[in-house]
DNA sequence: ATTATTATTTACCAATTGGTAAGTTAAACT
DNA sequence: AGTTTAACTTACCAATTGGTAAATAATAAT
């Protein structure tokens, strides 16, 4: 019938799958829950996924590629050292603050034992040894101060991470969109990072 | 009437049950599963705590006093103004790296539509107000720079609570036991409260 | 020793879960 | 046209879930 629309069943699985998992989790994501949200059943669902864990999995993907490209597109710029940085962290709040469902995502699947959890260092291990050669490249040409670039990266990480529980906090407050909290926590990234990567940088204590 | 505290069946559930709840969430938590790693039957667990949700909120509530005697213990002390904020983050941090299940099972319910949410909501409004209120007294004697309370302990909570995101991140990621993230964290917390509370605090920016 | 109370178990149960198999309908290809 | 393929549904199912009810064991009170 309407079937030449470009948001077609399977996209609209995905994002109430990534609504449902990233605001109740995984276990408590139901499969017949989320297909009577969408007026289907819940075996097209398995049509298009065949599991409840491959669900998880293509929204987990379709959300890495999400952010991937926006790096990319940071990458591309001509910006050098710290100021690639700099850009590369305004843009990830940017990201969080306008898609707060990825943030809810990731944290799930962040979880050790999570069901998702491999499909997603899959997806980051790459990312991260990239960014740790870059880093380390750098470092040598003496653009960046000499430290541990995994510890760096993933400090980096789990503050964006740990975001998505300071929003939901504060929305369990009451306190609904503070704006402030986020830019403190982008100050006090960007200083971190820049007290451990920039060589220019003197830290006054 | 009850017995003497012979850490019995009661106890050792309610530890399982933490153990569980703060791993691997609510709904991931099956009573079969708690009962049987106990060698007891599930029935028991439903005798002592009638419902599952019976079961988190005595786990909750067991953790809250952990956390509340604590609280007290810091505020039984002389120290006043400054030194007093410092002292209470110190111990929180402390309590934090010795018992992580307590801050897994903190950050499963913080979730604004988690099952014990409600629970944990009643048992931190008291605290809340109390130190809402010492804050502003502080604030009237000139002893505290004037700033939304609800804001600043909010902000410095959720910061404890993601805590156990960052901790997960790093032990996933193969970086056992990380001290030295924490202890950033902490002195990021501690300079972010000084910047907002500490009216002798001279900000260098 | 008998009774009463507390603790724990066996036996069920209704509901829900993710998943399989086989249809049914709609669209595409030949 | 007819056939194939993709999209979706109805009908089930076995396992697991939290929970009830009644039986039994253990402990305390009389």
């Amino acid at each position: 019938m309407e079937k030449y629309e470009k948001y077609g069943t399977k996209e609209k699985i995905l994002d109430a799958a990534l609504e449902s998992f990233s605001t109740s989790g995984f276990d408590a994501t139901s499969l017949d829950a989320v297909a009577r949200s969408l007026g289907i059943r819940k075996q097209t669902i398995l049509y298009h996924f065949t599991t409840k864990k491959g669900l998880l999995n293509a929204v987990v993907e379709r959300a890495a590629e999400n952010l991937i490209s926006s790096i990319e597109e940071v990458l591309s710029s001509q910006l050098k050292g710290w100021e690639r940085i700099e850009a590369l962290a305004r843009m990830i709040f940017r990201l969080a603050l306008r898609e707060p469902l990825l943030l809810g995502l990731l944290r799930e699947v962040s979880r050790p034992g999570s069901v998702g959890s491999e499909r997603l260092k899959t997806l980051m291990t790459p990312l991260m040894d990239r960014a740790t050669l870059w880093m380390q490249s750098e470092m040598n040409v003496g653009r960046m101060r000499r430290t541990n670039p995994r510890l760096v990266i993933l400090s980096a990480y789990s503050t964006v991470v740990g975001l998505a529980t300071e929003i939901e906090v504060l929305r369990a407050a009451g306190i609904e969109q503070a704006l402030r909290p986020v830019t403190i926590r982008r100050r006090e990234l960007m200083r971190f990072l820049r007290v451990s990567l920039d060589p220019n940088y003197l830290q006054s204590k």
